[in-house]
DNA sequence: ACCTATGTTATCGC
DNA sequence: GGCGATAACATAGG
């Protein structure tokens, strides 16, 4: 489920999970998920080290080693993480297996193998390569706006522009276009200002209180698309049939009476 | 057997 | 170069 909250759960759980173990090995499962880094080369550099802090910038997720790189962690549409403790059995989708001296370990699971694992020197450079755009949280209302308003294409189609704005994916895009009665496929230069406004508050509501509930739907208040994130489910807000359409090749989920174009 | 899916990247045409 | 549409990647579940 990877978009910026659930990236954000991942860290917090490595930060309070695996960090300060020296690593003791690297098993690599899957080849194919390395990118720019052989798993020779990755399990010869971290052996020794240990993980000493988090980064996290839109979907991707570093671990600084301390040694001057970072594990870079991209979790694709299927991608998790979890700590083994004694006992616990590596599965099927486990990649790549960071082991620690102290038994446990730090696995990286992926069902399909559309992410990556791989070593990056300087975060601000892989990002740059990258083309990524500030992350969703550290944009200001100003920024935010400007950098929306100036696009040509949909609206959704520019919230989902990782070189916009790092961290809004397909799901979350469009809970925030819910809560902002925004129809997804409006002209972003077309918004007002009053619009722009709603779309920057509620980016930063829905994103802060996925990530306050563990990305937990279940969890997530009344009001919420998410949960009904479904074609003809009763909308929340005016009991209206939520309809779905591809936007942007994406299948979008909205309120055509809530959300009018 | 067929369709769907939380992401990214490349390609084609306008 | 921007933008929309489309396909590709690989896999499991309905």
């Amino acid at each position: 489920m990877p978009e910026l909250p659930d990236v954000e759960v991942f860290r917090k759980y490595i930060e309070s999970k695996a960090m300060n173990q020296e690593i003791s090995g690297v098993d690599v499962n899957t080849k194919r998920i390395l990118k720019n880094v052989t798993s020779k080369k990755l399990a010869s550099a971290l052996p020794g080290l240990s993980f000493t802090g988090t980064k996290r910038h839109g979907k991707y997720l570093f671990l600084d080693t301390g040694d001057g790189f970072s594990v870079m962690l991209h979790f694709g549409m299927t991608g998790d993480v979890r700590y083994l403790t004694d006992g616990d059995k590596t599965g099927k989708h486990d990649r790549v297996v960071f082991h620690f001296d102290n038994g446990k370990a730090l696995a990286y699971s992926n069902v399909r193998l559309l992410g990556a694992v791989s070593l990056v020197k300087d975060i601000g450079t892989f990002l740059g390569e990258k083309e990524a755009g500030p992350d969703a949280l550290d944009y200001s209302n100003d920024q935010f706006k400007e950098a929306v308003g100036s696009r040509k294409s949909m609206i959704k189609t520019a919230l989902m522009d990782q070189s916009v704005i790092a961290g809004l994916g397909n799901v979350y895009t469009d809970e925030i276009l819910y809560q902002s009665r925004i129809h997804p496929e409006k002209k972003a230069s077309g918004l007002s200002e009053k619009e722009k406004n709603a779309l920057f508050n509620n980016m930063r509501k829905v994103l802060k209180k996925a990530i306050e509930k563990d990305t937990d739907v279940s969890r997530l208040p009344r009001t919420y698309l998410l949960p009904r994130r479904k074609e003809g489910a009763e909308c929340p807000s005016c009991s209206g049939k939520i309809e779905k359409k591809y936007v942007s090749g994406r299948p979008t989920y909205y309120c055509p009476r809530c959300q009018g174009k």
